[in-house]
DNA sequence: ACTCCGATGGTCT
DNA sequence: GACCATCGGAGTG
């Protein structure tokens, strides 16, 4: 893609969010994630890789043992973003899906980079362009999200996913990545190449 | 290419 | 006190 042009206008609604977390998880991929900063940056990338959480049936979830005060974000309405710390040291950035209640959302882990990337290299304090975006971890970093961030909504002027034209990616499905419980769902989804 | 492992802190039992 | 939805560097083949 050589020219993208955010544009407000074409931004997923929150029907698309509110729809079954792997539905949700798959479409998202070869989506335009678009971020505009306090400062007047705008990021946008490329969604290549995600993974979807449920709200039934998966032990791997962070909510399988109900809500909390970490998870709350996830039992919300689709249509916000949900950001945890891991291990301490890195964050990571998921979308909320599903109704009110259900407690389900989708990771972020991998993003081409496509504007705004000496911005995203001064906030991932590198000069790695290749790994930039690679990384549930490195995805929240690039763009910014901080643990302020939870609960803001993914469908709002300076945070949204572009619809693209003519967008048939082929998508790849295997099992996620880093989970211990729920192992064998196939609920990771990748771009080809 | 791989495997191993330390950093670091919130959450839950 | 154990467990993590991770990352990057060091060591090995």
């Amino acid at each position: 893609m050589s020219v993208f042009i955010p544009d407000f206008k074409k931004a997923l609604n929150k029907n698309f969010y509110k729809r079954d977390t792997e539905t949700v998880a798959r479409d998202l991929i070869g989506k335009i994630l678009i971020r505009k900063l306090g400062n007047g940056d705008t990021l946008t990338a490329r969604i290549i890789e995600t993974e979807a959480y449920l709200s039934e049936g998966d032990l791997a979830s962070h909510s399988a043992n109900g809500k909390s005060k970490r998870n709350a974000a996830m039992f919300e309405e689709g249509g916000i973003i949900y950001i945890y710390k891991i291990y301490g040291i890195h964050h990571c950035v998921n979308i909320v899906t599903g109704t009110a209640g259900k407690g389900c959302a989708v990771l972020l882990r991998g993003l081409e980079p496509l504007s705004g990337i000496e911005t995203m290299l001064r906030l991932r304090e590198t000069n790695q362009i290749k790994s930039l975006c690679k990384g549930p971890g490195n995805v929240a970093k690039a763009f910014g999200f901080k643990p302020e961030d939870n609960f803001k909504s993914i469908i709002g002027e300076n945070l949204f996913v572009q619809e693209t034209e003519n967008n048939i990616p082929e998508i790849i499905c295997t099992k996620r990545i880093g989970i211990t419980k729920s192992p064998e769902h196939l609920l990771r989804f990748i771009i080809k190449n």
